[in-house]
DNA sequence: GTGAAAGCGCTAACAT
DNA sequence: ATGTTAGCGCTTTCAC
């Protein structure tokens, strides 16, 4: 029971031949309800677990899919991958994961790694040129996740609308300047939400400093806070949640209460935490998003189909606006 | 260049034999330097990439190593996943990533599923029965990672040390009663955790109050946080970073003053933020446990030798301390 | 130094 | 309804 048996010892010990016990797995229909049974029994007895590497090699279709994602430790992802191997479960198919760290080269290296032994790819937040992926999901199925490529299948977790209500909202309450600041330069997100708060500001015919937090680190963040201060916004929009909190002690620390001097919105989240007071935040359909993803590849059977899916997210106040 | 060429073709395309072209990627020395060369370009030329899965049913020997966490989410594990990775890269060999919701039944089917396509598993934070452990480790390779079970090899990422030293400071700045905040049952660091607490504050002749956060998520922490104002402790510790900020927002809408009127102390140094004041906590040596589990794995060919490898952290002094 | 052949565990025609 | 055969892509004896 604890040793791995194959196929082929299990027919013999039933005396029926391999492809009995193969279909007694994957076409059980195809078999005598009794001799499924008695397969599976033997099965279990000898601790049979099927090789699903084997059958990939042997059918050409991988019952794995690949899923890269540019930074693990950013909490925006980990509950994508959870969703994502909880999906891919439901379709029996596995996941497997690689962190690309931001770095196309790297990105690029893991996809080809990863190619001859994946069904498909999810590619989260890809850091790849236009028509790198375009090449790549011409001969292969991919599925972009919060990267807007014209032509391919892609699931952008947007937060536009939310921002442009939320800025909305405070212009209203009379704050006619605005500040936003911004993550990781290539992402699709920090183009998406950046250019709705810039949007929102001008209709209102406020006025908007952009800064950036060059890494979308903590650290980056925190050095940004004085030339908040400076440009002297009544509300802050921050590209995520790590970054809003950065901002928030940065200013707590400076005697500038929140909301009643500044309002400042998260986003994504993402957070296990709470801050004093909680963060206000964009909540975005992440989870949604990525079995959304899963669902196009495990349908598709060659190159997914081009299709554009906007999930929008929606406004969280608490205590910080 | 964009489809995947087999080893066929490429011996095919320059008139050699497969085993040519496989040796010259794996025995590259058994062949004329001038033919490694040439299968090389000519491998580079096709797009060839090899195919691992292949590789391993051939040699028996897979290119892969599973890793099982019990929550992705929870940021203590990240980091460890990203440590894995990297140095498994360094043996050229991919990380599968697991997450088993923290239920023994699943992780015990995650491991079987996955125990035919890799070639040893490290366990994070098992919470598997030690027999059930034992038997899976005795014929295959398996290192555990905070989870102490005699017999097996495990790395610990031990916080006892100085967690009693932090308790010294606290009693010895005249702290007379503390709480401790635990984490999820089962965990090994739970236990590791608390009995040094325990140690320390019965050393120092001051009184105990151990409660308890459910599920080790924030939610339920912030409930506790009424009993620990009540039990009137001096200095609070907790089982990780998740549940200190829970009871330092807590505590702080409670009007009671951290540090002045209690000290409190986190543990991981796992997230992302800073809190106002900014988090004490017990830093650990989760990477580079991680790269020892890994190295341990790589080495061993078969089932992994007994060892037992206790990494110490270090307490943090930050703000609420 | 290189080729030919067998086989890893499994599945899918094609028999029967 | 089940067995036989061939082969997925690769590695590895064993020959030459």
């Amino acid at each position: 029971m604890a040793a791995r048996a194959t196929i082929v010892e299990v027919a013999a010990a039933l005396g029926v031949s391999p492809s009995t016990v193969s279909r007694a797995f994957n076409h059980p229909r195809k078999l005598l309800p009794e001799t499924v049974e008695r397969v599976r029994a033997a099965a279990a007895e000898l601790g049979y677990v099927p090789n699903r590497a084997a059958r990939a090699l042997s059918t050409g279709r991988p019952a794995t899919i690949g899923l890269t994602v540019p930074d693990i430790t950013n909490p925006f992802f980990p509950p994508m991958v959870r969703a994502a191997q909880r999906e891919a479960e439901r379709h029996e198919l596995d996941v497997f994961v690689a962190e690309t760290d931001q770095d196309p080269a790297r990105e690029l290296r893991l996809i080809e790694r990863l190619r001859p032994q994946v069904r498909g790819l999810v590619l989260a937040s890809s850091r790849l040129d236009e028509d790198v992926l375009r090449a790549t999901a011409a001969s292969f199925p991919v599925v972009l996740v919060n990267r807007d490529v014209p032509g391919l299948a892609r699931v952008l977790l947007a937060a536009s609308d939310p921002l442009e209500r939320a800025v909305a909202g405070f212009a209203a309450a009379g704050v006619r300047s605005f500040c936003y600041v911004g993550g990781p330069r290539r992402s699709w997100s920090e183009l998406e939400r950046r250019t709705a708060v810039q949007r929102a500001v001008a209709r209102h015919g406020a006025e908007l400093t952009v800064l950036r937090a060059n890494r979308g680190t903590f650290e980056a963040a925190q050095r940004v806070v004085d030339d908040i201060v400076e440009c002297g916004a009544g509300a802050v929009v921050a590209f995520d949640d790590v970054i809003a909190l950065a901002v928030l002690a940065g200013l707590t620390a400076r005697g500038v209460r929140v909301p009643q001097d500044v309002k400042l919105l998260g986003c994504d989240d993402a957070l296990p935490i709470v801050s004093d007071p909680p963060l206000s935040t964009v909540r975005l359909r992440a989870a949604k998003g990525m079995r959304r993803a899963i669902q196009m590849l495990s349908a598709a059977d060659g190159p997914v189909p081009e299709q554009r899916v906007e999930l929008h997210g929606e406004v969280l106040h608490r205590g910080t606006t």
